[in-house]
DNA sequence: GCCCAGGGAATCG
DNA sequence: CGATTCCATGGG
């Protein structure tokens, strides 16, 4: 990966998978805004950046060099050669199609705290609004940085009781929030610990939290700790699972785990990002 | 007004 | 175990 820095903006030159429209908008992500179809800003690890893609050509600015090498290398997963994903994934007519539709999607490295919150949030919910709610939190509760609110710490969410919440319209996932907060604070939750967990015992940690099932822990998982060989399956990966894989039959969820781990093994997250950004553009089996 | 949304908890049998 | 119901909120 080649790149040069001018000034506060890093220039980055690649041939290689990445289009920041797909890999922001295929939903693993919530906090960023589109000024056009080839120019966002995002907000992550108490930053706000901004983004603008021509072709190969993908400004990043303003930061620094150290800020790109520590920060943004890993968060838009630059070292990651994902020809040789695709490669891998080859084989398959759905998800060939699905990997030609979004073939710039790249998985995101989050934050853990801000991704778990997120995807507490997304239960239930629509996208939008579950992006308009996380920017609330990060408004009541989070640090003021350049024309914006980051995401706060669990220190800053310590006393946001369920009224706040409610002012904040996380609905009924408040008592969630408040049970997520208070596990953290008291180290019953250690988030740092679980990067060195295996996957299995990672999911049983985050399965503790009220309002954490399996397709959350399973979010969390694939798109903050980098466990690729989860598969989180909801409305809509069961759907084109189901369209595609079972005649458009019902499949129970615990099959669709079983399927996608022995087709796609240690790459099942990336298929699952692919498949779902296919599905949910193309309202494949939607209703 | 009714239905449903990147699900999960509670409560049945 | 499996199936059903409820959960806040807002957009279609």
């Amino acid at each position: 990966m080649i790149y040069e820095r001018k000034g506060t903006t890093i220039e980055l030159n690649t041939a290689d998978s990445f289009d920041i429209k797909q890999t922001l908008e295929c939903g693993q992500c919530f906090r960023f805004t589109a000024a056009d179809k080839s120019k966002y800003e995002i907000t992550a690890f108490g930053k706000k950046l901004s983004i603008e893609q021509n072709g190969e050509k993908i400004l990043f600015y303003p930061t620094t060099e150290d800020d790109f090498e520590n920060i943004w290398k890993s968060y838009f997963d630059l070292n990651r050669d994902y020809d040789a994903v695709k490669k891998q994934l080859s084989g398959d007519k759905t998800l060939e199609k699905a990997m030609d539709y979004g073939s710039g999607i790249r998985l995101l490295n989050q934050e853990p705290w801000e991704c778990l919150i997120s995807f507490i949030i997304s239960q239930n919910n629509r996208i939008p609004m579950i992006r308009r709610t996380v920017e609330n939190i990060s408004e009541r509760c989070g640090t003021k940085i350049n024309g914006g609110f980051a995401f706060p710490t669990p220190e800053q969410m310590k006393d946001t009781d369920e009224q706040t919440l409610a002012e904040l319209k996380t609905g009924f996932r408040s008592k969630y929030i408040i049970n997520a907060v208070e596990r953290v604070l008291s180290g019953k939750t250690d988030l740092n610990a679980i990067k060195n967990m295996d996957t299995k015992t990672a999911k049983e940690e985050l399965l503790k939290i009220k309002g954490v099932g399996p397709k959350i822990a399973d979010c969390v998982l694939l798109f903050a700790y980098g466990r690729h060989e989860v598969f989180p399956t909801d409305v809509w990966i069961k759907r084109v699972i189901e369209y595609y894989y079972f005649n458009k039959e019902a499949v129970k969820l615990k099959d669709i785990q079983t399927f996608a781990h022995e087709k796609w093994g240690a790459f099942a997250g990336f298929a699952q990002q692919y498949l779902f950004y296919y599905a949910r553009s193309e309202k494949i089996g939607a209703k």
